[in-house]
Order: C-alpha cells, then sequence, then structure tokens
DNA sequence: ATACTCAATGCGAACGTTCGCACGAACATT
DNA sequence: AATGTTCGTGCGAACGTTCGCATTGAGTAT
C-alpha cells in the first residue's frame, strides 16, 4: 500500500456493517457475538489489512505492553558473554505476549538515574522494568518499591528488601566446581574472586566455602585473591599464588569468571605448569570461547535463556495479576562443563557440550 | 507520590493561570510568551512535577519517537563481540535526542519477517528502523523501501539498492593487515573467509585482493579457505594450509574473524609452529579477549561506538526532514591493531592499545 | 399478558495531547 | 484616523482507541 493511509476501527466497522466499538470488543474478545456477525468483521479486518493503533490503544487502556529494560555497559575491553542471550530470549518471550522491549540508557549519577525511571514511569511508556546486574542497595529497587511500580530483577539484593526475582545459584556453581576438584583429589584450592562489596561474588564464595567444608578441608585466606575480574588480575594473582613455598602452593585455582581464568592458565604455562594435569584451572560463564581454549577450559554454565524467559513471563504475570504478591527469589541450577584445564583430558571438539537452547 | 495520579496539563495549566494549550505550546517551543508567563508556567511544571504523557502525546502527533532495532542472534557457542557496544552507543545516542530503542525479534521466515515489520509500522509503534546484519537481497530493506518507512542500515547490500546506511570499510582493514604482513617480508599469504554469498566476506576479500595486487603477488586460490567463522573452522583450515608442500606453503594466514583466528593459532601451535615468529596469524574484531591470547592477537578493530552514534543520527535526521533524501553509504575507516600473533613481538599488557570509547 | 432475563449491539464519553485557526490588543505604517 | 502586522493567548477539534452503560429485541418464567 503506497497511500500512508491506515484502516482504521471505523473503516472496518463500515465494511462489517456494525459500530466500530463493537469491532473493538470482538478483537478484544470481550464479547461473543453470533458466528455470522462475527465472520464478517474479520472478514472486514482482512480486506482492509486493519492492525489496531498502538498509541492509541494505550492511551485509552493505559497499558503501554512495552517492558523497560537497561543493563550496566560491560567494561571496555571486557566481553559480556551472556547480553546476546539473555536479550534475545526476552524479546521472544515478550513477543510471543504481545510485548516489546524498550532499552533505556544506563546512568551511573543517582541523582539522574532517578529521573530517568520517573520519566519512563509518568510519561506512561512502560507497563514494568526488567532489572539486571543488581547489587546491595541498589538505588533502582528501592524508587520501583518505593512507587510501587512493577518489575522483575535478574538477581538478588539485600536479604530484607522483598521484591519478585530471579537468580542463577551462582553458589550451587561453585559447589559443582569444588566437588569436582575435591573429586579429583585436590585438597588446596584457591579462588580468583571479586571485592567482597560484590553481591554476585558473595553468593559465589559461599558455595565455594560450603564445598570446602563439606571436604572437612579449612579454608586458607592467603588462597582468597580478589580483584577486577580481567584476565590482567587472574594472572597477576595467579603469579602470587604459584610463588608461594611448594608446601602452601595450590594445586587448583577456582576463577570466578572465565576472564580471570585465562589470565590464569597464561601465567600458569608461563611459569612451566601444563595446566589439566600439573594444575587444575576453572572459570564460571562458559563463555563460548571456553571451549577453543588452549586447554578447554573447565567451567560453569549459566542457563541465561531460562532466565530471559522467566524474567519476562513473570513480569507480565504481575502487570495482569497486580493483586498477587510474589516478593520471592527463584533460583535456577547452573550446569558444570568439565574440560582439560582441570582434568588434563581433552574431549575433542565436535564432542564437546552442545548448547541447548535456539 | 504514592497515588498514581499523574499531573496533567490541564492541571498545571491552571496552576499557571493560562489554557492548558498555551501550556503546550510553551513546553514544545512553540511560541514565545512574556517572560512572567513563561516562568509561571515553569513553576508550575516543577510544582506538578510534571511530565508529559508520551502516549497522548504521540497519538495526536504521528510520531512515536521510537526506533526499531532487531539483530540477528549469535550462533549458540559463538561470542557477539560488537553487540553490547553498537547497542549502548545506539540507547544513548538516541536517549540525547529524545528517542528509545525498541527491540523486537528476529524472524527467519520471510513471510513473517514481513508481518513482524508491517505490523510494527502501521501500529504506529515506532517511528523507523536501524537494521544490522545487511546481505544481499535482503527482504527487509525491500520492504522498507516499498513501503518507503525510514530506516537506516549497517552495512551496505546490493549496490543496485539506494538507501542511506553506515558500514565499516572491511575491505580497508584487510588492506592494512595485507600491508603490514607484506612490510614484514610475508609473500605467501592465505586467507581463512567465509562462503562467497556473503556480503561481508566480499568487502573484506576486495582489500585483501587489493593488498596482494599492490605487493604485486598474484593471488592463490589454493590459499583461499571459506568455511563457516568458528574456531574449528580456522583449526581445520589450518591444519590444511600447513600440510601443503614446503614450498607452496603460506608463512602468514589472515583470518577474517578472531574466532578462526584462534583455531589456526592452535593448529599452527599445535604443529609446532611459534605463532608471530614462523607464522604470523591476524584476526579480525579486535575481540575484548584478543589481547589476552597466547600470543596476544593482531586484528582489525571496528569503530562500533561511531557507528551506533551514527547510525541513529542519521536516523533521525531524517525524520526530522523527509523531505531531503540521502540514500548513500557512509564508510568509516577501521583500526589495524599489531600484536605479537603476526610480529612475534609481544607488548606489555598494561601498554596495549587503549579502547578510547566510554 | 406481564414482567424478567439475557444476548447482541450501540452510543457517548473519555484518555491527554497537538494542530490549526481565530481573536483581541498593542503597535507601526500609510 | 484608518489600516495592516505582529504578538500573546485561547478555543474547538482531532488523533483512534476502550470503557461503561444504555438500548433493543427475543426468549422465558410468572
Amino acid at each position: 500500500m503506497n497511500p500512508p493511509k491506515r484502516a482504521t476501527l471505523k473503516e472496518v466497522a463500515r465494511l462489517a456493517g456494525v459500530s466500530y466499538q463493537t469491532v473493538s470488543k470482538v478483537l478484544n474478545g470481550q464479547v461473543q457475538l453470533p458466528a455470522a456477525t462475527e465472520a464478517r468483521i474479520w472478514e472486514a479486518v482482512q480486506a482492509l489489512n486493519y492492525i489496531p493503533n498502538h498509541t492509541a490503544r494505550s492511551l485509552r487502556s493505559r497499558r503501554s505492553h512495552t517492558i523497560a529494560y537497561c543493563w550496566a555497559p560491560t567494561a571496555t575491553g571486557q566481553a559480556n558473554p551472556i547480553l546476546d542471550e539473555l536479550l534475545q530470549s526476552m524479546v521472544q518471550a515478550a513477543e510471543r505476549q504481545g510485548y516489546y522491549l524498550l532499552c533505556f540508557p544506563n546512568q551511573p549519577d543517582p541523582q539522574r538515574l532517578r529521573e530517568a525511571y520517573r520519566e519512563l514511569i509518568d510519561s506512561g511508556r512502560v507497563d514494568g522494568f526488567i532489572l539486571s546486574s543488581v547489587e546491595y542497595e541498589d538505588p533502582r529497587i528501592l524508587y520501583l518499591m518505593e512507587r510501587r511500580f512493577p518489575f522483575v530483577a535478574f538477581g538478588r539484593s539485600n536479604p530484607e528488601y522483598q521484591f519478585p526475582s530471579i537468580d542463577i545459584d551462582g553458589g550451587l556453581g561453585m559447589l559443582k566446581v569444588v566437588r569436582h576438584l575435591v573429586e579429583r583429589g585436590h585438597r588446596r584450592i584457591a579462588a580468583l574472586t571479586w571485592p567482597p562489596e560484590s553481591r554476585v561474588g558473595a553468593n559465589r564464595i559461599a558455595g565455594f566455602l560450603q564445598g570446602l567444608i563439606e571436604a572437612g578441608i579449612p579454608p586458607v585466606p592467603e588462597w582468597m585473591e580478589r580483584g577486577e575480574g580481567v584476565p590482567a588480575f587472574g594472572y597477576q594473582a595467579t603469579l602470587r599464588l604459584l610463588a608461594l613455598p611448594e608446601s602452601m602452593r595450590p594445586t587448583a585455582i577456582v576463577a570466578f569468571n572465565d576472564a580471570m581464568a585465562l589470565g590464569a592458565v597464561r601465567a600458569a604455562q608461563q611459569l612451566g605448569y601444563r595446566v589439566g594435569s600439573e594444575i587444575a584451572i576453572t572459570g564460571f560463564d562458559d563463555t563460548p570461547l571456553a571451549r577453543y581454549t588452549i586447554p578447554p577450559l573447565t567451567s560453569v554454565r549459566q542457563p541465561i535463556w531460562e532466565v530471559g524467559e522467566r524474567l519476562v513471563n513473570r513480569l507480565i504475570t504481575l502487570l495482569d495479576h497486580p493483586d498477587i504478591s510474589s516478593p520471592y527469589c527463584e533460583l535456577i541450577e547452573p550446569e558444570l562443563i568439565i574440560r582439560a584445564s582441570s582434568t588434563g583430558e581433552e574431549i575433542p571438539l565436535d564432542q564437546d557440550h552442545p548448547y541447548l537452547y535456539p
């Protein structure tokens, strides 16, 4: 159709010989009409190629069918391995229910951040929010709770805050890693982790310690290296760990993400270790590249696709039933992907753990 | 404010003692009022914390101030190094001009794809589109041109299509790579590239060949390996290349992305080559991890941040001036990042090429 | 027959803006 | 003094829906 004129309800109604309000009701399934009438209406809709005007619809119904999402940008020079998958799964899940995702920019300044959220809410542009990279004392959570505006978070925050969230059980992931290493005979296990402010880090550390305790291994403070989650830190920390006197030297290094693990691998190799057999190194995230590194990296895969779907579905449920409150955290179990960096046993590339999601 | 009641134009107007239409005009800068009146209006706006209702605004003005964007999902198991940066830069650039980005799901089926675009357009939800991963005969381009609906593409398509686009000059990137290798004395240069259908591949191949011609090196068909852009292909192809008889064996391998380059590095190392000194291997994309691989990878960095900003700004210009047609392709020059994989000369990590963008 | 329900449709009024024009007053121009 | 011109403001209408009730006519129980 070249003419930019779009059909409206009224034109459909005229063609079908009913009032336009009736057409509206039929399209929204709010009324049951005799088959003949309804058929006429649908024919008219087809004939005119009618598509409801979304703006008018949301003006009147006060529902924008739009979900706001914003994520912290990855520090330059770092890859965000889960962003694409999370975004795709959310966008798809949303579309299946007639929603779209609206992206807005991250705002480091707390003052402006509030303003950004306020504007999005009060302009009526969105029905709810999805938050990611949630931390302690998260101002976004406080603001949305104060405004009683619907949202679902990816990640937990302070335990005393009550809000709907989905999270990956990072502690369980670490526990699986430690169990795996213990099973292979390791007793001196070091960790490359984040500073204690990090909420994600705290959960993972808890799981890590639980794993040690299960195995009756007392934690050693010298074996907890804390820093930024980049290869350079993993590299430096590993040089330090492997410079300890022989009796105090760890035989396994558990990195809290793949980037640190890669740095650790580099350091160990540089010092002449055969990674996998002489020292075990593990990561976390199962970055797509993890299977291709040398040696391939044992890591923990997060079911991101599922997280995205659940976030969206939970939010939409919340929007449809504002009365039902469900301020609990759904935990999802991650998967341990064992490769040569912790075992020394190489698996052929084409037999590496396949990805299950589309 | 606990009561979900938001202030409207009328309430602001009552407080300021003018008609609500006047307030509207002031807010939109469509009229110049005496300072006193205008001040009263702004005070009222402040006092009531007024934020215009976006839906009502776009219903009347027929402008949604929303840009639709959709991207091809990364094949599972592959990282999309540029997604985060592109998205962030577009979202930020859009917000600066009062626009937001609406994400919608990729649709492989061409029938449904048309339908998805049609619905987005005819429901009045968006003002324009940004396309990425553009290919030859791209159905999205054809449809949007047919509908005369505003869009800007990241990437070129058939030369006979006339539409506004931004692209990175991949050919120039390859040319820089080849010049660099030739300068270092290489004459036998192989390429790991995509199948000929790939539009991006074609541009890069052109640059690659131009580089050879410049140096007076005749292209050798056996040195062009075509396959999927994953490490596994780079690995296999490199095994083949290095199994050629000595006189026919390349001394440099130019991979058309970093993933293939990593596979190539692995293969070469496995065959006992010292990558960098005995064989040069280069990538393309400058994946964040490229500086951390062993050896660090020479690659071509794409100015993605700039691309995102230009895409958005160009589209908004188009929306504001529908009369001015500008169906040309803006080319942006990529940057060659030289590291040890092509020179054998390691640079310290902290002196590696910094990222310039926020 | 009368009142009573129910299904099928219609109608007027919002929703909160922007648009286009009109109006009155002040001021400059003939 | 009559006539334009500009400025500041107001007014009614429209944008395309959904909402809530009102209305009609047919069927059913009293």
